[in-house]
DNA sequence: TGCGTATGTTAACATTATTAACATACATAA
DNA sequence: TTATGTATGTTAATAATGTTAACATACGCA
């Protein structure tokens, strides 16, 4: 019987931080807590991870690639462009709030340094990517100019500052969804709000 | 010579954590070396604060307080209304880039419980009634309905958002504003940024 | 069979937040 | 002035953390 050498730690490990994470977020996740859990002494992580950010760059990873699948699902949906853009922000803003630890492992500052993990980056680049692609239409549009190519990067940035905004506040409890409507409307509803932005303030350009 | 009892420590260790929250984040701040930069002993902090909590929270309430008066100042140039939201909003943005971490310790998940520190809270709850009153312009209109008024906080929601989406991408190093131009430029450009959001989609009030 | 590498382990180090137990200065009431 | 209590220090201890070094075992392959 061997005394040791489990088989999978490194996968058991992964699962194991996944819940603890989604439980208590990237500072709760105690290598010590997370090697008792799963069985293993307290230095065994370190085989298998380049310590803790080794192991959160992992978690963010695999959570970037669920969430760009979602994302990509959204972009896929037969609708106007228009419609399309508020449909992309709303499953952004749905995601943060039903998985808010994975986002901040995302997006915070908590997460590993994006130089040190180049697959951390790749991952995030492309999730960006689906975004912007989504929201600048470029697929149907060889055509553009320099100018309107600037113009469709900056619609991308803007709409996605938005629904970046609304999921951070949420999740960080500044601003909360009325009890008494679905989330779907209340994000819709600031999705499409219409700032009135005055014409002297708008892009020249279009 | 007394061989303590400096007089000013709790003023003294504020001022260091400011320093050092500029430099390392609420997560970089360590009770026991900002005791030691302050000249004090380890435990000297916690007969001032309510550890470290204590301290952050004393660190964020003043920098809510400069952040306040930043966005008040801004909401009383005379502009017409439209035109202020957007200068409101760059006023924030800018606030986030100059000062990161006090921004992040305002809005982040590290920031001290709401609910343990009051002042904090109120800090906060006034801040957003700057913005919430700025962007409504509840001032000058006593007669709305309560539809009105709803669709005003949304307005105000909806503005939030957006320039909190901005502040918090580029402070995340998510997105950066391009070298060629100045800050301003940039945060203008997408704050007033004209989505194109259909009609269909949008509130049906108004 | 033997040897190297991957994967475990235990033990140590440096750091952290926090608290308890103790010491000193100061303010104020008698 | 003296006495006493409170505010403000200190040192020392506890418990937890990330990380690394030194050592042990299992497995794959020549």
């Amino acid at each position: 019987m061997s005394k040791y050498h489990h088989g999978d730690v490194r996968n058991v490990l992964l699962r194991e931080a996944e819940t603890i994470l989604r439980k208590e977020g990237p500072g709760g996740l105690s290598l010590r807590r997370l090697a008792r859990l799963t069985g293993v002494s307290e230095a065994a992580p370190y085989r298998h991870f380049d310590g803790k950010d080794g192991i959160l760059a992992a978690v963010a990873i695999a959570a970037l690639k669920r969430f760009g699948d979602r994302l990509e699902e959204t972009a896929k949906l037969a609708l106007p462009h228009e419609e399309r853009i508020i449909a992309l922000g709303a499953a952004y803003v749905e995601f943060a709030i039903e998985h808010p630890q994975h986002f901040r492992l995302i997006f915070g500052r908590e997460r590993p340094p994006l130089d040190q993990y180049p697959d951390l980056r790749d991952a995030a680049d492309s999730v960006f990517d689906i975004l912007q692609r989504s929201v600048t239409n470029l697929d149907q549009r060889g055509d553009m100019t320099l100018a309107d190519a600037a113009n469709a990067y900056n619609r991308a940035l803007a709409a996605w500052s938005r629904a970046h905004g609304i999921a951070t506040l949420v999740i960080d409890g500044m601003i909360s969804p009325p009890l008494d409507q679905p989330i779907q409307q209340f994000v819709f509803g600031l999705l499409a709000e219409d700032l009135g932005i005055p014409a002297s303030l708008q892009n020249p350009k279009k």
